[in-house]
DNA sequence: TCCCAATGTTTGTATGTACAAATGCGTAGC
DNA sequence: GCTACGCATTTGTACATACAAACATTGGGA
């Protein structure tokens, strides 16, 4: 697929067909990069009805299911750094919806009655966005896609 | 795979064991970004030798072979929004490495000289970039991987 | 026993990106 | 020729995330 493209060059108008599927959208890293923003965009659709960001919402969900959770844990399981973790729990406790105890060096993350009163409608968010990409991406190919790109992430050694 | 995973609840510490493959890292928005997140490091190690991030030293490789290209172009190339892409130029002109006309409605962007000289350099990146990640992911996988996220991410509609 | 290294968490700061609104220009219709 | 709409771009602002350094705590070796 061809389109006309225009640019003016030394007080020239250039117009030339230029290939669609452009170089530059074959590297992974504009791959990757395009197909998380659309993906993330998605999420905070779905996670807008309570009012939370998919993260956020995610964390408040562990956070219930597994009261007493440690930063460090949540690190691991949506794969972000310590000082993200902090940050995205201080923003739950503004809204009271956790709340932090430090003993030594361990902090544990417990549900409020509030957050844990939001069980529900947060994995209704969950389902709903799975729901969403599923449909648009085929039942077997979205599925397929996330063990692949699971894998290639555990590959690369940055 | 299984491992040892601790927490604090009511004063006890509780021990148990855990998949690790957890469930949330089988969902396409951590999958997604966590990828994303790697790719983008990896990239800005590449570009690092030339100062610039690898959104910036693409955009400027783009205006050195297309000089006077238009912003609304670059939106298409690298798949951001006209927003980003006028930040993203205006921190290549504070470093002199492009310059913007505009005349009417219309923005063109020419690389300086002192940009057009990092042209080798620029590809050089790109190269290196490209090299490591298939590399490690291999060759026929890694280009498999993005072509199978550009088609994921067209069928996307948020 | 004391110090030092390792670990878990937080803080200060920076970056990349986006949205919404503003601006400035071109154009179609009356 | 004026007006109203539409398009390309920019500006103000906000958010998610990260890095580096700071901090506090724990445990091991001289």
């Amino acid at each position: 697929m061809y389109k006309c493209v225009a640019f003016t060059f030394a007080q020239q108008q250039i117009f030339y067909m230029k290939a669609c599927d452009s170089r530059y959208s074959q590297c992974l890293y504009f791959a990757s990069s395009a197909l998380s923003r659309k993906v993330e965009k998605l999420a905070t659709e779905c996670w807008a009805p309570v009012g939370l960001s998919p993260s956020h919402g995610y964390l408040l969900m562990i956070a219930i299911e597994e009261p007493g959770v440690q930063p460090s844990f949540l690190v691991e399981q949506l794969q972000l750094t310590p000082s993200t973790i902090t940050r995205l729990i201080e923003k739950l406790e503004e809204k009271k919806l956790v709340v932090r105890t430090t003993e030594g060096k361990i902090t544990n993350v417990y549900p409020t009655p509030k957050g844990k009163d939001m069980l529900p409608a947060l994995k209704a968010c969950g389902q709903d966005f799975h729901e969403r990409y599923a449909a648009q991406l085929g039942d077997r190919e979205s599925s397929t896609l996330v063990s692949s790109i699971c894998q290639m992430t555990d590959k690369l050694k940055v």
